[in-house]
DNA sequence: CGCCGACTTGACATTAATCAAATGTAGTGG
DNA sequence: CCACTACATTTGATTAATGTCAAGTCGGCG
């Protein structure tokens, strides 16, 4: 958790004043939110364990996953420019949370150089991981928005010290189709269609990935015609 | 520019202190990039004056604009999380820009936390606007996707002060199907069906937006169906 | 005037959505 | 353990939206 969140690189007396200021672990129980749109602005989230999304939804009702997050990523920064929330942050499984208070946060930011840094990378890196979801959205079709996003989860596990091609996906076909904005039934042929090539196994939510640079290729685009 | 660019709301004081570290102004000519993808990041840069777009490409050379940035947008942020630039900055009219650098913005931000909260809510506002294109990209069709495009456009002008109604597309068919996920064509025939309708005059790059109840529906999703 | 690039328009093809069952899975209570 | 239900997923048939391809038209400029 510490290599992915806010403290990175760190000295252990700028840690200490770090883990002052981290308010409570909140558990937040499957299918519950952890704030809501427009809820006011107050903590910045770590997830400690488990694993969110959160969707926008605009004046129509129609909602947009705009993205899921895992243990040691941050949520709550799009809330920073009008002290309101902008979207929804839902758990799911059960799942825990370290309250961070955005005002005392700031506070140490005046003497902590490097957590400050740290800070601006974690913003713009949300920045750069929104850019690429924009060119998967507007431009991949169905088969490389769905490869890019195993690969993704893939990659985002193998950080996390899991295994890179056996995993469990933590959401429903209709949530990754409304994230790659396609439909349900689309993801469900994709994944057939998937597992008849050989590219991956699945067995309910249970991925085994079999042939990664196939899966690469297709997610950069870059993959022979068949 | 002042009021939409960083010294939001410093004291003369602190303005001066800014106005010291930002460098010097820069020319960008039309279709001329100020930064590519993989540049090393020293600068951010502050639009004075033209139009910019912002682009991502990947391995396979699928191009996607990200955005659209004009006076007083700040261009640079996605690229504090690696040191480098993550796309390419091209001027879409002669531009100027002003180079900031940013190890000296950080040097500021110690001792003018005004100055720091505002770059926050600046860096947040980037993230939020991420996440309506996400939206759009993933959710909307193509009409509405088309209007939000104009109602987003109407309303960034009427912020400076120009009419919300009456301007100039400063980018190409092309950049703004590619922008929304849409062909040229799919734009083209977009414009002729609004023009039909009576929503816009258009004429070459020059709109006229007649019916902007009507847009704004649309963008909300909110339209009564026809 | 004539060329070029940007844009428009039309005909047709394709992708993915929609609609409609069928099937599978997990949980519940007998 | 087994029916029974509710919900999630898969699969098939069809349709609608948008892309692709192919002419054209317009406007600016040498």
């Amino acid at each position: 958790m510490h290599q992915l969140c806010l403290p990175m690189g760190l000295e252990e007396n700028d840690m200490d004043r770090l883990d002052q200021i981290i308010g409570r672990r909140r558990k937040v129980p499957r299918d519950t939110h952890l704030y809501r749109m427009n809820d006011p602005f107050t903590n910045l989230y770590a997830v400690r364990l488990g694993h969110f999304k959160t969707c926008q939804v605009n004046a129509g009702g129609e909602q947009q996953i705009t993205g899921f997050q895992m243990t040691g990523e941050l949520l709550g920064m799009d809330a920073i420019s009008t002290d309101r929330h902008h979207c929804d942050a839902i758990a799911l499984e059960d799942s825990e949370v370290c309250e961070i208070p955005f005002h005392r946060l700031e506070e140490l930011f005046g003497t902590m150089p490097t957590l400050l840094r740290h800070f601006h990378r974690m913003m713009s890196q949300e920045i750069t991981r929104e850019q690429s979801v924009m060119l998967l959205l507007g431009n991949m079709r169905a088969e490389q928005r769905f490869a890019a996003f195993l690969v993704n989860l893939a990659s985002r596990y193998t950080t996390r010290g899991y295994s890179s091609t056996n995993f469990q996906l933590r959401m429903s076909r209709e949530d990754i189709g409304n994230y790659l904005g396609l439909t349900i039934e689309s993801i469900s042929r994709l994944l057939s269609r998937f597992k008849k090539e050989g590219l991956l196994k699945v067995n309910n939510r249970e991925i085994e990935l079999l042939d990664m640079p196939t899966l690469k290729a297709m997610a950069a685009g870059t993959e022979v015609c068949p």
